[in-house]
DNA sequence: TAGTGGTCTAGACCACCAT
DNA sequence: TGGTGGTCTAGACCACTAT
């Protein structure tokens, strides 16, 4: 993908020599010419030595300017590496001290609630969905999911998400498996229906023992939840969608108050906050 | 904090020459002896440009290499803002392509986020306002207001709003009584403030005996809370705010997904609900 | 004082995309 | 083909921390 150059190794110059004092790591070397990136290398290194125990929790991973020297690469490069790795929240940098184990939780800004995969894809971190319920009721498929990312064997689980779905409208839906494949993406591809827009109502749900138990969750008064209808560009009903969201997603969202305010006559106070 | 050089500015060369092609946040600069990095001024300027809707969702914004030569910054600089960006999920890059505005905007369509009295006046009530805090702590006056619609006698109370102002920025506030005008009629007309749009966290918050009260609630395992800045059209701070919403009010808001979705690259379920 | 991470510069080559 | 973002180099000065 990256990097591009030197996917073919020139003859000369074999430009990562090792060799030099160890620590924790030690013997270990990146390949310039094995088609992943440098950084991405280092990180899957520094990123294992953490998640096998070799490097413990409080303990400082080697220095920016070690790894620059022991692997023979610019600082940038071993920097991209850490920054991957902070944003997993393996590790935490202290300027002065130095860049230390430490498996700090860490929370997802969502601005107006978009897309759960572009929240994954974002963090280059796989999207992960669990199927807790999936039943036939009444003429429509009841299916429940929690949503969440995977960080190599843990996930964090962000959302659950109730759906109810015709089967009138999508006939043989409830035999597939979504833990597998996108329900949207099958609606699109399978049934020709387009999710486009979103009505929604937020409310407040009391911690249930099964959120409780999805979002493995600290002691919270209640989860956000938004729930309502998802239609299609012609305005048909997609699906009926609740959607309750862990406390580790940070719900962000902006408003603007038109121009007008203004420019209003009088004392109105159309621009007054609720 | 960081950058540490120029805090005091050298005599000579004055290194952030404007004056190239403009696009959108044109006439902007950046301070490089303000103590604010630069990344994050510029990163603090795209977002403003972005939250507020002058570059509107699926809209490109400036690439690397013309911010690099409007602002006299090497890219490197460039590319620290635009991962703050990209991390709060705002922006997505894609190379050979740009970067790309993808945050949702709900701004418009969000129903009672809007103006309190015009919600009051649509339903042809009366709004009503009891002061329950006024107290100037570190230079700062903090205000705490129940909002709520009048039926004759009665008053149905429909939120808590807890304001936190500036004295230094508005001098001689504190003397006003906000039972009886509006804060923000105020700070537009004694001030020449004019709030003009909001970034807000949503949450949950704990019902506490003052909400039981003020709300003479059920139990409602928790209230949804809205706090965060409120900002001007300049995006100066007009002032911090913690809004809690009873029960009794409705928030519904829309949402709708771009037809940007449907180009992004790949298989990748861009559209996904989240 | 020596070492750490934080910021910044000024280059470079590349894969990918639109044209 | 020209422009985009992705990766990388080889420097630099700084604030902060530990000693």
């Amino acid at each position: 993908m990256p990097r591009p150059d030197r996917t073919n190794p020139p003859v000369d110059e074999p430009r990562l020599e090792t060799g030099r004092p160890d620590f924790g790591l030690s013997r270990l070397q990146l390949d310039a010419y094995s088609g992943e990136q440098l950084y991405r290398q280092l990180y899957r290194m520094l990123r294992a030595a953490i998640l096998s125990g070799d490097l413990a929790e409080g303990e400082a991973i080697p220095s920016e300017n070690q790894l620059r020297d022991q692997f023979g690469i610019a600082r940038t490069t071993v920097r991209n590496a850490m920054s991957l790795l902070v944003s997993e929240g393996l590790v935490q940098q202290v300027r002065g001290r130095g860049t230390i184990v430490s498996h700090r939780p860490i929370s997802h800004s969502i601005w107006n609630f978009g897309s759960f995969t572009e929240l994954a894809r974002r963090q280059g971190q796989r999207p992960v969905t669990r199927v807790l319920e999936h039943q036939v009721e009444h003429g429509e498929l009841h299916l429940v999911r929690a949503r969440g990312l995977a960080n190599g064997e843990a996930v964090t689980w962000l959302n659950m998400d109730t759906s109810w779905l015709s089967l009138e409208l999508y006939p043989g839906l409830e035999r597939y498996d979504f833990a597998e494949q996108s329900l949207y993406e099958t609606l699109r591809r399978d049934y020709g229906r387009h999710p486009m827009r979103s009505e929604l109502l937020l409310t407040v749900v009391p911690p249930s023992e099964r959120l409780r138990d999805v979002f493995a969750g600290a002691h919270v008064p209640g989860y956000l939840c938004a729930s309502g209808d998802v239609l299609d560009g012609d305005d048909r009903l997609v699906e009926r969608t609740s959607i309750v969201y862990s406390p580790a997603v940070q719900m962000k969202f902006a408003t603007r108050w038109g121009r007008s305010t203004a420019q209003l006559p009088s004392g109105r106070d159309a621009g007054e906050q609720t």
